[in-house]
DNA sequence: AAGACGAAAGTGGTTGA
DNA sequence: TCAACAACTTTCGTCTT
């Protein structure tokens, strides 16, 4: 299959893979769907406010990575001179208080812009991570939810709410291990984040993990794709509801490598996907014994057995 | 020795009175 | 606010290859 497209728009992974049934490819590494027929690779910015405009495609460009969004809000000082001694004199004077007031803010922001540039870029995440964190930080420092609080972890956590928001797959885990915040206080200041700022997010389809799962085990696509099939399976007979979602990823890669004979160990997958074995072979019990596999499964098992004896 | 299996006990988060 | 609960983890013994 000769693709058109040799690289990801997100974050540039070349490692693309094509999905024949639905007809679209998908990026390997953050999980990105990309059209066959490409006019505008970018997502469109949703407002997280209804009544919110300014994020709409149509206006001009924003950018919320920028302590003031790009746009100056000073007074020129040159038109002082035709001011009013009176006007003038109160003009100095709010300017002091604005000046005062806004420059807190804006210092904060400012560092704070520069602390999640370098997460950003510490984690690997695609550009696109860093406007919307940089958003959702700007939104709660509006709302004054910074003060009195780590920003460290409320980047962070404002960071995975991105990641969330744009169904890019990283575990919590990961970022843990990455940024050394421990996962409590970014999971409470996650949940403020999301519940003051009226952010929702759809829970996690293992889906998404599948992909990046299967990237990080270099598995091959057949396996992938049957991984995918399996689960789309698991999901309409509704097995997979209250589970954790990487540890259904990580069943169903498993099932998919023994199906397919591309042999990978529990623990090698439990490792990438951040479960433990044990959860793995639970939902690999339940899956198997639900889908009608038991058979198939333990007979390619012992077959397995059977040639490594010889 | 390595891998798979599963029982038992412990942990942290959610729910509902 | 607290207890019950489900999902998951840790730990460990057993079995197979």
């Amino acid at each position: 299959m000769e693709l058109k497209i040799k690289k990801c728009p997100e974050c540039g992974s070349t490692n693309l893979i094509y999905d024949s049934e639905k007809g679209e490819i998908i990026c390997a590494n953050c999980g990105l769907v990309i059209e066959e027929n490409i006019v505008d690779l970018k997502k469109e910015w949703r407002s997280f406010d209804e009544g919110d405009q300014s994020r709409a495609r149509a206006t001009g460009h924003l950018t919320y990575t920028k302590a003031d969004q790009g746009i100056g809000t000073a007074i020129s000082s040159s038109q002082l001179g035709k001011l009013s001694q009176k006007d003038r004199s109160r003009y100095l004077k709010l300017k002091k208080w604005q000046s005062r007031l806004s420059s807190s803010i804006e210092k904060n922001l400012r560092s704070a812009m520069n602390d999640l540039k370098k997460l950003v870029d510490l984690l690997k995440l695609p550009p696109g991570v860093e406007e919307e964190a940089a958003y959702i930080y700007t939104l709660a420092v509006q709302k004054s939810l910074v003060r009195g609080r780590n920003i460290d972890t409320i980047i962070v956590a404002s960071i995975y709410i991105a990641l969330r928001k744009l169904e890019i797959p990283r575990t919590l885990d990961e970022i843990v291990k990455i940024t050394g915040i421990p996962k409590k206080e970014i999971g409470k200041i996650y949940r403020l984040l999301s519940k003051e700022l009226g952010i929702k997010i759809n829970p996690i389809n293992p889906i998404d993990y599948i992909y990046r799962f299967a990237n990080l085990l270099h598995l091959k696509q057949d396996t992938l794709l049957k991984a995918i099939d399996l689960l789309k399976e698991a999901q309409n007979k509704k097995l997979v509801a209250g589970r954790s979602a990487t540890g259904v990823a990580a069943a169903v890669l498993y099932i998919a490598c023994v199906l397919n004979r591309e042999r990978k160990t529990q623990k090698e997958i439990a490792e990438i996907a951040g479960v433990t074995e044990v959860t793995i072979r639970n939902r690999y019990r339940e899956l198997a014994k639900e889908l009608g596999l038991e058979k198939t499964l333990s007979k390619i098992l012992a077959e397995e057995g059977e040639t490594q004896k010889v």
